[in-house]
DNA sequence: GGCCAAGTAGTCAAATTGGAATAGTCTCTA
DNA sequence: TAGAGACTATTCCAATTTGACTACTTGGCC
């Protein structure tokens, strides 16, 4: 699942510079525990597998007070390829996990980009809805009943995940969030963790 | 994930013996590829796996046509433990894989066990629907307003599957479907994957 | 009869994930 | 002041997943 390499790149950028523990708890101080189900050992590794990647770099603190350890930093390539994670987030549907990291991470793209994105998701959305009505019509009789009316429940998700999307775009354009290039962004500020956003 | 154990054990019952291949195409004809994304080398893992663990046996068989080929039989055991995997799979929130898996696999509980599973599951959900817009009323300053705006999303979700849970109750009330206790059922029946449901 | 495409069956190394285990610090508190 | 418990930070390895790769058979088709 790549939401965790989102994740983790984001909160690093975020943060201009982070530790593995920091990702963790910050994570959790944003309620992610239950979404982004992520554990620890998979932080460490997306870290590392990142600074291998040249995405982040690595730096080694002594441990002025408790273990030592390693600091990672943004490089150019990780901001681009984050952001294009993100965009791609955005625009996958059936991928829960990702939309959920990539909403998470939505103040990396500029305002019209975001704008585009979902637009993007909620045509596919419909063209998906229209399609599985059509199937609907004549449906493969190898599938068991019970399986079947599973494509009901997925429907309604995919209704739901729509008026959100379309709500979310309406939103954007009213100016919600603050957003990679509006003024106070996390490019321009200090420490973005603590932007009242 | 267990949605792989639980689809692989549950072919395998329901085919009274199949090999890996087998598994692998029955999902697909299900239309299983969309939700349950499972790759080859994860099903002959878990097969594996399964057969180590006492759940299935294995029947080497000389390839008559084609490359030789290993078939898999369900034991009591393996029975059991599925059973006990769609009826959690059919309670737990938050797990779309496993809910997907426990409704492909429905069948195989009695009509009155499957209709309590699946009332817990609404009383779960109407417990997470209300816990939430209670959180709502003072909601936690260090969560960005983006992450806050994402409940909206799961809440949608979450009534889409509540409503969708109690129209599946219903139906099973109704008698809906050939389940587990009923004549005909993948109990009785030599060859369940031909049976019309 | 030779060859290509499609179908059948499975293996394997590499990548990723899960989550217990380790280890040091700080903070009470009895 | 010793010891219990919470917090900080990371490592480690087993389990699982991925998906590319192998290999064999069948059935056309030129």
């Amino acid at each position: 699942m790549s939401a965790t390499k989102l994740l983790v790149l984001g909160i690093v950028h975020l943060s201009g510079g982070a530790h593995g523990y920091q990702v963790r708890s910050e994570l959790q101080s944003w309620g992610a525990e239950s979404w982004a189900k992520i554990k620890p050992g998979s932080i460490y590794h997306a870290l590392k597998k990142a600074a291998a990647d040249g995405l982040l770099t690595e730096h080694a603190e002594p441990g002025n007070s408790g273990p030592e350890r390693v600091l990672y930093r943004a490089t150019a390539r990780g901001r681009d390829e984050m952001v294009e994670l993100v965009r791609d987030g955005l625009r996958r549907t059936h991928d829960a996990d990702m939309l959920n990291a990539s909403i998470a991470m939505l103040p990396m793209l500029t305002r019209t980009d975001a704008i585009a994105q979902v637009n993007e998701r909620v045509a596919r959305l419909e063209a998906e809805l229209v399609g599985q009505a059509k199937g609907w019509e004549n449906p493969n009789p190898d599938i068991p009943e019970h399986v079947r009316d599973q494509a009901e429940l997925w429907a309604g998700h995919a209704r739901t995940e729509l008026e959100w999307a379309k709500s979310l775009s309406k939103r954007l354009s009213e100016g919600a969030y603050t957003m990679a290039d509006d003024p106070g962004s996390w490019r321009t500020v200090h420490d973005p963790l603590k932007m009242r956003f």
